[in-house]
DNA sequence: TAGATTGTTAATCGATTAACAATC
DNA sequence: TAGATTGTTAATCGATTAACAATC
């Protein structure tokens, strides 16, 4: 019945290995928007509505969470509860991931101090840094510790990703050497691509330059047309 | 001979409002790949070579590059300073916009003393906050200006750009406001959607707890292949 | 039951890749 | 000229939308 989705593993509630990159990327916003409804006690939501709010096509809310399984009811809608936890659990957020953050500069101690980890279940367990002026002060409740500790740290600590934030010209090794050490994630805000070639090591480049660029794109697209 | 793509406007070099939202997305790393290129004074390369460099495939790059126009040479391959001075005008770096940052909190901070804007020819000139124990301060050479002062800086000097690195909570507003004084273009930082509706604003929403999250899913993805 | 809305298949649309003639 | 590589068309692939039967 439930097609071809869900294989194997017969006690594991879902696997979908063969969900499409279009889909996953779009899971996140509805991470946010459940959420949102959530907070403002709306228990229940169809598809339609939702389409309205989100500036989708309602066909492309079923088509997507369908990849998942049935999580609504012919005749209600959803549940916006269930829906939450559902993919909560698809992205991970139930797992109680730990970070850490490696490089305590402007945009380290940023991250440090916003929600962004808490609100997706990410624990931020500790700071590292190299500086010797930022090593040992105190960012958000964290203590910064030197990135010679960092070795001692992993193998007594469990870390799921680094967040790297420092100079470009440092994160390839920095990346090989937290990928040697068994850390599975690495979530990069240095604008420069890491690969890893073979490794099963994920990686998440961030990029705020290239949104920043198509934001000069269409201004300038937009210009252009206003003199046509 | 230029087939349909460069419209209209004689005098203009190129006009190209059909291009495929893929495309555009893909420009930024264009633009990245071939500023290293030049850094590394590579002079000339070919699709093929390019392709190899960039991870995707050789009939992309110059599908791509042909919505712009023809910028290599059969036999050849492309002038890398070219293309890149192209590029740039493609996506506005030479345009010499500004940018304002609204809300001097830690990330605000950061982006300011980042190279962020400078790298794409963005001029950052002023940042402004509500909170009395950050304005006055000086921030990468910037003296924090009060939001009080904003209407009257807005409309003595050139703002195409406003950053948006304050609370979520005000994010609306603050929009509506900036968009109401004629700023064309937001980069909005806060984890919720700007929507303004019917009007000739940009809007560039960044997101980066939706790329925690991807990471998170790949993790969780990567886990149960694992058991499986 | 009747009405509403999902799950799912089929049709459309867009984006990517392959192939090769044009041409430097 | 011969070799290389683009520009461009045609073929394939994937993603989105429309439609409707299943069903709550």
């Amino acid at each position: 019945m439930k097609s071809e989705s869900s294989r194997h593993d017969p006690t594991m509630s879902q696997s979908h290995d063969d969900v499409s990159p279009a889909v996953i990327k779009r899971l996140p916003r509805y991470f946010r928007y459940l959420r949102e409804l959530l907070k403002n006690d709306i228990l229940r939501i169809s598809s339609g509505e939702l389409s309205r709010l989100m500036h989708v096509t309602a066909s492309q809310i079923r088509q997507d969470l369908n990849c998942f399984g049935g999580f609504g009811q012919q005749g209600y809608g959803y549940n916006v509860k269930y829906l939450y936890g559902k993919i909560s659990d698809i992205l991970g957020v139930t797992r109680g991931y730990n970070a850490i953050i490696i490089g305590a500069g402007n945009l380290g101690s940023a991250l440090a101090s916003s929600p962004i980890f808490e609100k997706r279940g990410v624990t931020l367990t500790a700071l590292f840094d190299v500086n010797k002026d930022i090593v040992g002060s105190v960012i958000s409740g964290y203590t910064v510790l030197h990135m010679d500790k960092l070795d001692d740290y992993v193998a007594s600590n469990k870390v799921d990703i680094a967040v790297l934030t420092l100079p470009k010209e440092v994160v390839r090794e920095t990346a090989e050497h937290l990928a040697s050490l068994g850390i599975k994630g690495l979530w990069n805000f240095a604008s420069t691509e890491i690969e890893l070639e073979g490794s099963d090591v994920v990686v998440q480049n961030v990029h705020m330059g290239d949104s920043l660029m198509t934001l000069c794109y269409e201004l300038t697209k937009h210009n252009q047309d206003d003199l046509e």
